[in-house]
DNA sequence: TTTTATTTTCAATAATTATTGAAAGTTTAA
DNA sequence: TTAAACTTTCAATAATTATTGAAAATAAAA
């Protein structure tokens, strides 16, 4: 296979991936794109490679920003703003998790911990609250798998982990 | 707050939780029905208590049943078909996991691995090839995790997860 | 200044995804 | 059998989400 067509290929895929978790298709793409590129680039490079138009480009170059997951850079003698990604997957795996982690899933331990105070002595009043109680400790502990992996460096991830897992 | 008016109020927070993971809103909600539901529910008992159509009852029901979360339920005396979900919501979480990283990540890693194969001794080509390899990398062990938990009890992730994390 | 290059915004539109509802299919009981 | 109860399917439609493109805003150069 070529280059190229190899590269096309892995933003197709990212992009897809992205899609089924809620991601936007664009933004994925956009981001596959300025990993794969060894140059930073422009918003007229991303609409020419990716064939999307301005707008399209400039909103989700600016969610990838938001998201810190891609960088301006100035380049001298060039009056245009020019993008790049880091290159560290694990570093942008990281900072994709905690994004999505403060976005999405503290503020559903929030409303779940609001709803304990429901105040119901019934056996199905009970009952809803064993669930919600479950529910809150099974987030808690993915929230917590996920704060840890934030902290953790790649190399006890795969480490450490992996050996504790093995035992 | 009431019982009724809570557990509403949950059935929404898990609508749209799981909208914005890419997870349809009406088959999150039917599961947290019936998951605060504390006895089988029929179609028609979905229908009323979400609003909802018989299609997209019966539908979104049947994909439950496939994720493998939700069963039916045989009651003496009566025609229709009952639903009801695995209480056990760390269970839950389980199968949604598998079923996500079968249908979703495999593949992905599978292509990632296609890519690897790409022929290309140009600084350019290295420089994809890294790209590729961090990505497999983060994706396997992301994909490691998923399977390591899956298989792990409950008691296991919540003890020595956190015992060796806070090391 | 004024002009030109560049970025941002956002209403209009397109594309995608979810939902309806009625007809067809299936199962059970009379 | 036949009829009634129930389930499934799927074309039509609605709702949601993404994208365009041109106008407005901003920034740099003349």
């Amino acid at each position: 296979m070529q280059l190229e067509e190899a590269k096309l290929k892995y933003i197709q895929t990212w992009g897809s991936l992205a899609t089924s978790w809620g991601i936007n298709r664009t933004m994925a793409q956009v981001h596959a794109l300025l990993l794969v590129s060894n140059r930073p680039m422009s918003t007229e490079d991303i609409m020419n490679e990716l064939q999307i138009s301005r707008g399209n480009a400039n909103m989700n170059v600016r969610a990838l920003i938001d998201w810190g997951i891609v960088q301006k850079e100035y380049i001298v003698g060039e009056r245009k703003e020019f993008f790049s990604a880091e290159k560290d997957v694990w570093e942008l795996f990281k900072q994709i998790t905690k994004e999505r982690k403060k976005r999405e899933i503290e503020p559903v331990l929030k409303t779940l911990d609001e709803l304990q105070t429901v105040n119901d002595e019934t056996e199905e009043g009970q009952e809803f609250k064993k669930v919600l109680n479950d529910l809150s400790k099974v987030t808690t502990t993915v929230n917590g798998i996920l704060e840890k992996a934030i902290k953790a460096d790649e190399h006890w991830l795969l480490s450490n982990f992996t050996k504790m897992i093995k035992k």
